[in-house]
DNA sequence: GTAGATTTGTACGTATGTATA
DNA sequence: GTATACATACGTACAAATCTA
């Protein structure tokens, strides 16, 4: 659809399957101009994607020096959905509906979401299975307002894949927080661990492209199973 | 220096300050071509660092809607990255030194940084104190080929201060990883904390403006005062 | 060591398309 | 329907860093 992301893809695509080895250059700029005879604009665009996602490193005078990508990832970097993860990492995974009813938005949901109190939403949790264990418990709040159905079988797929391609709806953005806290009753049974033990705990709002937000998450991990992958540019003062 | 850089720390300024109030729009980019006397490219620059920075919402035919920064930093379990809490002035902490002395590097530690075997590196070990109470050990290692002189009053204050502003050295980016391990006798010692407990560690490998690698850090927490924030865009497929 | 070619960085201008109000 | 606002794209110019002959 857009130029420059198209040319991301393409490039994305030579790093990860190696026609673009780590630690060489991509073609200069202008070469890439006269390869898909686009402007010098289009190509930096689908340049500062690559610099963003943590895939080239520029140097001023030099050129793109492709980095080495990451290898053994199991990670919740970005706004991605479970299903999406495992199917990037080949992971073979079960995942089973615990529960899916409706509720309405108490206050602590309503601090951290900005629901208004007394809201209609969906209480969906869920068991992540992999390799016969329970590692994962995910429990999800998503606001009846703007996901009027929310099919069981759906659910147990992949509801980002329902959101977004059954319901249009734009998810955009989210913001996230890790935490390491003791297991409740709910983790213990859910996940089949003792007593006195802890859980990762990641929190998620997440919003739509048009800041409205319309899912808040707790995905609780059994600690020995969790690990998050990160790429960050440091910041110029 | 930079003119969009420049305009992008005074548009953050304003948002961090309350003159641009969350779910209020940005003055339009004509605006700001206006107000700043640049062209609008060098505005959409400013714009996209706030966009990736989490800060804007940017909405074709609307415009930039101004997001809740701190809505999820609620004061429930403490601190993030002990970065993170120097900025955040309001904690009074203490560093110390507890080792910082050369030695070689491992195969471990080769295969992690890509470092040649053999070669000589600083051993840092800090413990971070927080209300008299230490919550992190961060163990760091240092090339010595690129940080050939390590003053110990230098490493009890900040190593990057001394790295971006003594050396002239340019840190640019960092790939990260998060689990939680088992605590070692090292760290009961230094956090004194009980056996059979955990940790959560932070390991990074930071590189350089020219993608040399120049350190590896293992920043290891005590369970109860980590917490970990993180801002995420959707990505388009 | 220097001069020149190459490559990326910044900035401006213009035009057209698309979504919103 | 019109005006506004953002998105994409092309072109130009010059500056700064790097590499090479």
């Amino acid at each position: 659809m857009n130029k420059f992301h198209d040319i991301f893809l393409e490039l994305e695509k030579g790093i990860l399957d190696g026609t673009y080895q780590p630690g060489t250059l991509l073609p200069s700029e202008n070469q890439l101009v006269d390869q898909y005879s686009v402007s010098r604009e289009t190509i930096r665009k689908a340049l500062n994607l690559l610099i963003n996602a943590g895939y080239i490193q520029k140097k001023q005078g030099k050129g793109s020096i492709v980095l080495n990508v990451r290898k053994f990832d199991l990670p919740i970097s970005g706004v991605i959905s479970y299903k999406e993860l495992q199917s990037a990492q080949q992971i073979h995974s079960v995942t089973k509906v615990v529960e899916l009813q409706e509720e309405q938005v108490g206050d602590s949901l309503a601090r951290l979401t900005g629901w208004r109190k007394g809201a209609a939403v969906w209480r969906l949790v869920r068991q992540r299975e992999i390799d016969g264990e329970v590692v994962i418990v995910d429990i999800d709040y998503l606001l009846k307002e703007i996901i009027e159905v929310l099919p069981e079988e759906r659910a147990a797929d992949s509801i980002y894949d329902y959101f977004e391609n059954d319901l249009g709806l734009a998810i955009s953005y989210a913001q996230k927080e890790i935490t390491v806290e003791a297991a409740t009753k709910e983790d213990q049974e859910l996940m089949a661990i003792q007593e006195d033990t802890h859980v990762v705990v990641v929190r998620s709002v997440v919003s739509l492209e048009d800041t409205r937000c319309f899912e808040y998450t707790e995905s609780r991990h059994r600690l020995d199973k969790f690990k998050f992958v990160d790429f960050a540019r440091r910041r110029k003062t």
